[in-house]
Formats: C-alpha cells, sequence, structure tokens
DNA sequence: CGCGAGCTTGATGCCGATCAATGCATGTGG
DNA sequence: CCACATGCATTGATCGGCATCAAGCTCGCG
C-alpha cells in the first residue's frame, strides 16, 4: 500500500518512523530505474539511515569533508556559503526529494553549509559504498550522472537569471521555478507556503530584502499575486510571472 | 620527452597532426589518474579522434543531441544560451584542457551552443563508450565526477559573483579567473590575451559593453591594469583585484 | 499580552543602463 | 601602399532602478 494521501500543505510529514521498513519504497534518485533484486536490495540497504534535522540545525558545514550525499526525505533546506569576512549568500533551496552535497565530490568537502529551514529528515546515502554500487550497475550511474548534469544544467539558469532580469522578473523566476518543483512532488502549482525569509530570498536572488517585499507589495497591487500571513501565497496568474521572466530585458 | 616547451602566448598551436600517435599522451582529464596498460591503451582509443573548429564556428548547437563530450585540445570557446526571442547570455568561457559538454548528460541534449573564439581542436570523446570504460576504472569514475562537480561549484561562485558583486568586483573576479586558470596550463599568471569582445564579457557578467569598457578604463587609470591594442592585458597588481572581489559589498 | 523578529513603506542618492558620437584597428580592394 | 569600410572600443550625457537609510507595522511566539 502506498503511504497516506498527500497534504495539502507542502511541508509534509516531519517524522521518521516506519519509513525505514517499507522495502518497496527506495528513496535514492527517486526511480530506482530498472534494477534486479539485488541491486534493490543493496540499495534499500544503502539508504536505509535517516538522520533528523531541527528547524535552524545544519545538516552539514561549508568545509566539512564529504561523507555521505543525502536525499532530503521531509522538510526543507537552504545553500549557504560564506567567505573569510562572514559575508554569505544563499545559493539554493532545496525541498523534499532532491539531493545534497553534490558539490562536495570534486573537492572532498562541502563547499556550503546546508540548513534546516523547517525541521526536516534527511536520508543518509554513505559516499563510497554508493559509488561501488553505481560501478556496478549502469542504470543508476546513468541516473546519477542525470542528476549532477541537472545540477550544472540549474545553476546556468541561476547564471542567466542574474545576469539578465530585473527585480520583478527575478521573483517571478524564483517563483515559477519554486512552484514547479513543488508541482512534480504531487503539490498545488498555484500555492505555496514561503519556508525562507525576505532576506534569504533576497540573498538567493542578488536583491535587497526590501526590494523583495517591495516587488512582492507590486505583484499584489497588480492582482497577480496574493499573499496571506507574509509567507502563504498564491498566483492568480502564472501566465504574467512568465511574462515578467520572458519580456524584461534588465 | 616531454612536450616542447610551451609558447608564450596562450594561443597553442591549433594543428591536430602528430598527437595522435604519442601514445604518452592521453588527453582524457589531463590525468589518467593511476590505470593500468589495458585502460591506458582504451582511453587512448577512445579519445583518438581530433575535430577541428574554425573561429566563429560552432562545436555543437543548443538542442543538439549528446553525441560525445569534448576536450579543448587547443584554441578558445564560449558557452551560449538562447531563449526563443534571441536573447542570448554567454554562461562561460572555455580554454585548452578544459570538458565541454557536461550539461548535456542530464537531458540527453546539449544546453548551450559551444562556439570556437579562435581556430580550435577538440578531443572528441563519444558518450557510450566513455561510459563503459567510467564503470570498469574506479579512478576514472572518480575523476569524472571530480570534474561534474568543480563545474557545479564553479557555477556557484559565479552566482555568487553575479549576485553580491558590483561591477569592478565582476570584472576584478573574471580576470582573475581566467588568469588564474591560464596559469594552471603553464601560462603566465598576469599577462593575457583576450579572445573575447566586451560585448561577449558584458554578458558573461552581466554588463553592458560600455561599462566593460569604462571599467578596464578605471582599472587603468588606477594603475592595476595595461591594456595594449584593445586586448592584450597584463595585471600590474593583481592583489588589488583580489581586494576589489573582496571588498565590494555592491 | 507584550516583545521582537521579520515585514512594509517612504525618501534619497548612486551605480550602471541607455542613447549618442567619436575614435581606433583590422582587413579589403583599388 | 593608401583609402575606405566595418566592426569594435571609448567616452560623454542623461535617466531610472535599486540600494541604502529610516521609521513604523504585524504577526508569531513565549
Amino acid at each position: 500500500m502506498v503511504s497516506m494521501a498527500r497534504p495539502s500543505t507542502q511541508s509534509g510529514s516531519a517524522a521518521a518512523g516506519g519509513a525505514q521498513g517499507d522495502g518497496a519504497r527506495v528513496p535514492l534518485f527517486g526511480v530506482a530505474a530498472g534494477l534486479d533484486p539485488d541491486g534493490v536490495e543493496r540499495l534499500g540497504k544503502l539508504a536505509a539511515e535517516r538522520r533528523v534535522v531541527a528547524r535552524g540545525a545544519l545538516l552539514f558545514r561549508q568545509g566539512d569533508p564529504l561523507g555521505a550525499l543525502y536525499e532530503v526525505h521531509a522538510g526543507f533546506f537552504k545553500s549557504c556559503v560564506s567567505d573569510e569576512q562572514g559575508r554569505s549568500q544563499v545559493t539554493g533551496f532545496h525541498l523534499s526529494g532532491e539531493l545534497l552535497g553534490l558539490d562536495a565530490l570534486g573537492s572532498g568537502q562541502h563547499g556550503a553549509d546546508a540548513q534546516a529551514l523547517e525541521d526536516s529528515v534527511v536520508c543518509v546515502m554513505p559516499f563510497e559504498p554508493l559509488n561501488e554500487l553505481l560501478r556496478d550497475f549502469a542504470s543508476l550511474q546513468h541516473e546519477f550522472h542525470r542528476l549532477m548534469s541537472r545540477e550544472i544544467t540549474r545553476d546556468q539558469s541561476m547564471m542567466l537569471v542574474l545576469g539578465t532580469l530585473n527585480a520583478e522578473g527575478r521573483i517571478a523566476a524564483f517563483l515559477l521555478d519554486l512552484t514547479q518543483r513543488l508541482q512534480a512532488r504531487g503539490f498545488s502549482a498555484t500555492a505555496l507556503v514561503l519556508r525562507m525569509t525576505r532576506e534569504e530570498i533576497g540573498s538567493y536572488l542578488g536583491l535587497q530584502l526590501e526590494t523583495v517585499s517591495r516587488t512582492f507589495s507590486k505583484l499584489q497591487r497588480d492582482g497577480v499575486l496574493e499573499i496571506r500571513r507574509n509567507r502563504e501565497l498564491e498566483l492568480r496568474h502564472p501566465e504574467a510571472l512568465q511574462r515578467l521572466v520572458q519580456g524584461t530585458g534588465r
């Protein structure tokens, strides 16, 4: 039997209990594409460990040695890089089902902090056994490469956003990206709850928090957006947002 | 014996002849880390094909199906994504020794145009045989993952540049990045020849070409930089550039 | 219920986009 | 070898969007 119906908010359940015993739910990579029974079992074993991360706590820190990759099992994370004098920037938001830690493969240490923005659970995949598994199963290797590659294209489209769009366009692109990813996980395409502050959004988009706030207000005035209690958004006209992304030449 | 001494300009030789017969020079991934003789041979065979790309010509186009990965063997490339209405942005510059095409692994098609900015030669690595080789040799697999991961961290630090630095800081970061990469390949750390226009630099950095030009002029006035014949740069005070990257809070 | 973090809104100034000329190199044909 | 054409770069003037500074305001939480 498949798990319970999706809750109508995207927070999901933060409880870890039970999931582990469910042999059919292999969390790795979303799909365990065409694996033989032995492979499925090894994959299940590899990804068996869960870790609970409380709101505000760090899953790993910039500079930590790479020990494992993580899949967000429930909850919400941000990644954040900081330089020596304490300035820092949010480099990404990660919702449930997504992978964390890929950036560490190169140097062997994590390039960013990963902080939980709500109480979360991750699935821990120790690095070395994972590597062996990839070598033994071509389909997994493919899937893994696909995931890394997607991370690259995602970052590049973010560079494009930062390089070419004005404030409105950036906010629009941000909202569309977030809702698309939520929709891919079975949530509403038009309603969402922001788990991050205006400041974190601004940091991510290269804007000041005041500009984020003003832009939200303007979109609401224009009837494109509805905001309730600061964090609950409803997209009234996603096409209008799309037009902002397309149409703004900076 | 190691190959000839490096030429003093970073253009290198664009001639393909001869390299192929040289069994000791395995171009893949820079290093062929700890491979047994059989592996070295297969690697050499895989990467045997060369392709010449004339200045201005495209190695591949956005949307082309992924057939191979490429290593820049000599020359200089830019990657460039464009949307439907013809707006486009430069997403990267690639100099000799670097890999091209990693972004295509995810979707199976290239996400950007790759255009030669000078007459160039690439080494072609057909995708499927490469995959098999990665599976058979753990050290190659590691190296490959390291390369993809580095691409991710590179893009993320670019996001940081675009998100937090003003024009001067962006130009400084751009110049330092370029010279570092050139230095890693044996060229001078302080002298370089730009192979791209001000407009392409601007596109890459999210600036207008006029701003790029003004910033170059200012850096020259400040004695940080010397410019000869538009494209030949000399960094007089790299530390000053470093300070611009560190010190500019936007 | 009251405190404080986070959000909104206003006023002001600066950086960089934009528009517009002019200058300088490279290459081409006479 | 010079004259011109053409693309690229520089420099100036102006203007607007967003950062910055500065109050209030709201909501969630203890």
